[in-house]
Parts: C-alpha cells; structure tokens; sequence
DNA sequence: CCTACCGATCGGTAGG
DNA sequence: CCTACCGATCGGTAGG
C-alpha cells in the first residue's frame, strides 16, 4: 500500500515515533480522521508499518538472494543488498528493523510483538542459511552457528550506525572484512 | 546534577525523545519554567542530558579498568563493566549511547554533534588500550586495530540490544565468546 | 472518506 | 525559582 511504503521509509530516518497521524495524512493528501479510520489506532497503524517493512526486506533483500544456491554465496548476496545496497539500499535512513528494535526494546506492546517476531524471522534464516553451508561442506560440521549468526547481525547493523552517523562508509567494508575473515577461517579448517 | 541524572535513567529507558520539560519537572517536583530556565531550551538539555551520560559512562566504566595494566586486561574489565554490569548496570534501560546514536542519526543538530564527539573519544579510547596490547607483546605487531575496536564495538552493542529486546541474556555470553575467539587466535600468532 | 471538535500536552514566553 | 499563559499539535471521537 503506498500510504504504508511512505510511512515506513519516513520511519528508518526519523524512526517509529516521529510519525504522527496527522503529518502522515496531509503527506498522503487526506484527511486525518480518514487515516485513522484505515487502522483503528495509532498502535495498530505502527504494526502495519512494521510488517510492511518486513515486507520490503524480503522483497528488495532475502528474495533475491535465494536465486543463489543455498550456502555461503547466498549468504554473501544477502550481505550486499542488505548492507552495500547494491541498487538503491533497502530503507533510505538506514536498517529499519535495528532502529527499530532500539527504539521499542524498553516498550511492551504490539510493536515490540511484531519486531520481535520478524527479528526471529529473520534469525532464522541466517542459521538456516549457515547450516546449508555445512551441509554444502563449506562449513566443518562443528561451526558454532549461533555464534556466527550473531556476529554476522552485530557487524552489519554497526556498519549501518556508523555510515548513518558520521557518513562514513567504511563501516561497511569493515564489516565485510570481518565476516569474511570469520568465514575464511573455518573454511580453512574444512579442509 | 540531580536532575540530570534522572534524565539519564529515563532516558536510557525510552530515549531522549522520550523527555519532555513537563514530565521531567513534575517528576522532580518543580515547575516547568524553572526547569526551562535552568537550560533554555530543550535542545540544550538533551545536550546536558548526553555530556552527564558520559560522565557517568568515564566514572562507572573507564575509571575502574584503569587501574588495571593497559592492554587486554584493561579491555576485559571494560567489557565485565560495561556489558556484564558486575555491580549494578551503568544505564537502567541498555547502553546510553547506542540508543541516543541510533535515535539521532539523521537528525543534525547539537545533541547529535555532542553523540559524535563522545563515541569518537570512546571508539578513541578502545583503540590506545588495543594499542598498548600491541606495545606490550600480547598483540602481533601487524593486528589491525580498527577492525578489531569496530568488531569489539558491534559485538557489545549487539548483546545490549538482544538483552533488551527479548530479555534473554545469552547475547553477553556470544560477545564474550567472539571477543575471546578473535583476541585468543591474535595471540597464539605471537609466539 | 470528510468536517469539526475533544481534552491533554508540547516547547516556550511574560512578568514577577 | 514561581504562576499563568501562548499557539501548535497530539491521538482520538462524533456524526455524517
């Protein structure tokens, strides 16, 4: 939905709560009651922000990184659109779900529901990604996954904050040099 | 200051966008223009509010592991302190300063300028003691510093929110592990 | 979907 | 430091 698509990209700059009804219904070019309608609740127009985020990520980030054969180069190509943004990046002031995650960790509600659910989504399919890359023995069959799931989440949302605090890109290729070491390491180890 | 303090704790709860003149005064017990006056305009607060955080940060973090030798026992006490909290948490509510970035960056202005200037003396800090871990032999003398303070960086950052956000604690646990991982296979390459 | 409105609260000011 | 107030905006409702 378009009132949806400019509502989530309004909320990865200024984050969720910056949003307000009203500003939302003039952007649109309607009414504000006639907004609220749609939804019920400001609670309720903030959930379906959230899943339209979601909905994005997986379209513009995850879709195409499964025309790529299941292991360590999908995971490479989840990478690049996720955090280089190969074509045009995903969110335009930068990971929604990590400004997202910070901005309700300390507020209990629906949000928080929704964001905790896609994050575990989400960390999902990082592991199943991983444990494809042991099967595919590009991976020893000990690799701690947990562990490297959690690294390869860390990193990329510091790259995030640092290119979106300061400018500066280098946090990226930070990131990747150190996923890349990580990986290097245990696939010396296969051998 | 007593006031400011406060603000810090809530702060570090709901984010500073989370303060208001009139919720803040009432909680101390004073009247909304006397808690204006003191600072002149709310933008000067928040500015306030983030220079008492990180005197807080120096006092609770810094302060005590600098009575440890410089180089990596200095690191692991940072770490036990900021992460693990060995006494009580340094912020009630997860890292100041990962949620204020977050929240402020693409918002200009001087609470944002403030936030750079103290993650810069942070990420500052960080990157001597790694420094001093090189001059005292317990680093190789080609480690690359800056990959490592951004790696050290993202790991905490990433435990604070995982804590945060699902209340399970084990993201402590996979930043120590990565963190020993990496400095662990640094200094076997010593010898 | 709209106009018109509600009480509450915002940052900030006047004047003392 | 206070009381009293400003215009603007908030989420939400009434009624159509």
């Amino acid at each position: 939905m378009a009132i949806l698509d400019a509502a989530v990209d309004a909320a990865s700059e200024g984050g969720l709560e910056s949003l307000t009804i009203g500003r939302l219904s003039r952007q649109l070019g309607m009414s504000k009651a006639g907004l609220f309608t749609h939804f019920g609740s400001k609670e309720a127009l903030l959930v379906a922000i959230v899943r339209a985020a979601r909905d994005r990520f997986y379209a513009r980030v995850i879709e195409p990184a499964l025309a790529l054969p299941p292991g360590l180069s999908r995971l490479d190509a989840v990478f690049e659109h996720k955090v280089a943004g190969i074509h045009e990046p995903c969110f335009p002031g930068g990971c929604f779900f990590g400004k997202a995650a910070t901005e309700f960790e300390n507020r209990p509600g629906l949000v928080k529901d929704a964001i905790i659910e896609i994050v575990g989504e989400w960390v999902s399919f990082l592991t199943e990604t991983l444990e494809q890359a042991v099967v595919a023995g590009e991976l020893p069959a000990d690799t701690d996954i947990e562990l490297i799931a959690f690294e390869w989440r860390a990193l990329t949302q510091h790259a995030s904050r640092m290119i979106q605090l300061t400018g500066d890109p280098r946090g990226i290729e930070l990131a990747r040099r150190s996923i890349r070491a990580r990986l290097d390491a245990l696939r010396a180890s296969v051998d």
